[in-house]
DNA sequence: TGTTGATGGTCAACTTGGTTGACCGAATGC
DNA sequence: GCATTCGGTCAACCAAGTTGACCATCAACA
């Protein structure tokens, strides 16, 4: 069952291994998420998180329920209900009862929350525009297009 | 300080933040390893994690040490000592004394850990010709280009 | 030669960002 | 009216890390 060892050429394994699209994929999005945050919490909002993108990047401004946010970022209603219990602690968001329905809760901004959105927002097209400066001419755009294609095929549900 | 709420065409920012690119990398890093691990798996290493790439990925057929595995993963020693700890359980590495220093250890393959590597590294190489299959032909060979030119500014030491 | 500081590694406690499962109350379909 | 579905929360857990304290060994040097 065992693989021949010397049958394979480590060095170009390793070689090949670094190009992989996958691996290459994760390391700038982690490269792009890193600097955002960062960026973001030296504008002032030091406990921003991560986490916090769950629910911020979803919410529109006539406000969302839970399963709502839920569906859109792709993770259980108890992940949001967690993230928006915090954001609210933080007095980004608010939870009102949804006047068509007893169960369910309408999660809105604050201004606050609404103010940090948008800053946000800046600091990540900033860092769009700054990927592309690295890039020739065009060539980011066109890696956009193809990544849009790519995901169409792969993740045709996803934000 | 608050924005201006009327100001922001909120379908044209939705719009735009589809699009940031770091979001798209994001999206087709993770598109990318959900498919290998359940490939992995459906291989029959039914209990191999993502955290094993963390070590086996890195690791040379000479065998490495914990720190040096540290060190290219880009994570702390204790993070890779646990991993270790993990696939030595499992039975696909196994941790030698170091004859040249006395407080290092030598992590290496077994033969079926070498095995799971030539596996999974075949699911990974085949789905990335999967992606590529995704798009026009050359494409994404033109985006890995140009994703190791901006990897390089962006995360020039990175695995 | 001994001491001092850096290095390799582990242990333990904690954090982040989720998950599953049980459950409650309100809404809906017949 | 009653069963079922749906919106949400609680609690327990898990994966994959982190930080900090610590121990043993090694390397440099007065």
């Amino acid at each position: 069952m065992s693989k021949d060892h010397d049958a394979i050429d480590e060095r170009a394994l390793h070689e090949r291994r670094k190009r992989v699209i996958g691996r290459l994929f994760m390391r700038a999005a982690r490269a792009f998420e890193e600097r955002a945050v960062e960026r973001i919490r030296d504008l002032g909002y030091e406990d921003y998180r991560t986490g916090d993108n769950l629910v911020l990047i979803h919410l529109d401004t006539r406000g969302n329920r839970i399963s709502e946010l839920a569906q859109r970022a792709g993770v259980t209603k108890q992940a949001i209900s967690k993230a928006v219990r915090d954001l609210e602690k933080r007095g980004l968001v608010t939870k009102e009862q949804d006047p068509d329905d007893g169960r369910a809760q309408i999660v809105k901004l604050t201004a606050e929350g609404f103010d940090m959105m948008v800053d946000a927002f800046d600091v990540v097209f900033a860092l769009d525009d700054e990927f592309a400066g690295h890039l020739p001419e065009n060539e980011l755009e066109r890696m956009r297009e193809g990544m849009l294609a790519l995901l169409e095929k792969l993740d045709p549900d996803g934000f």
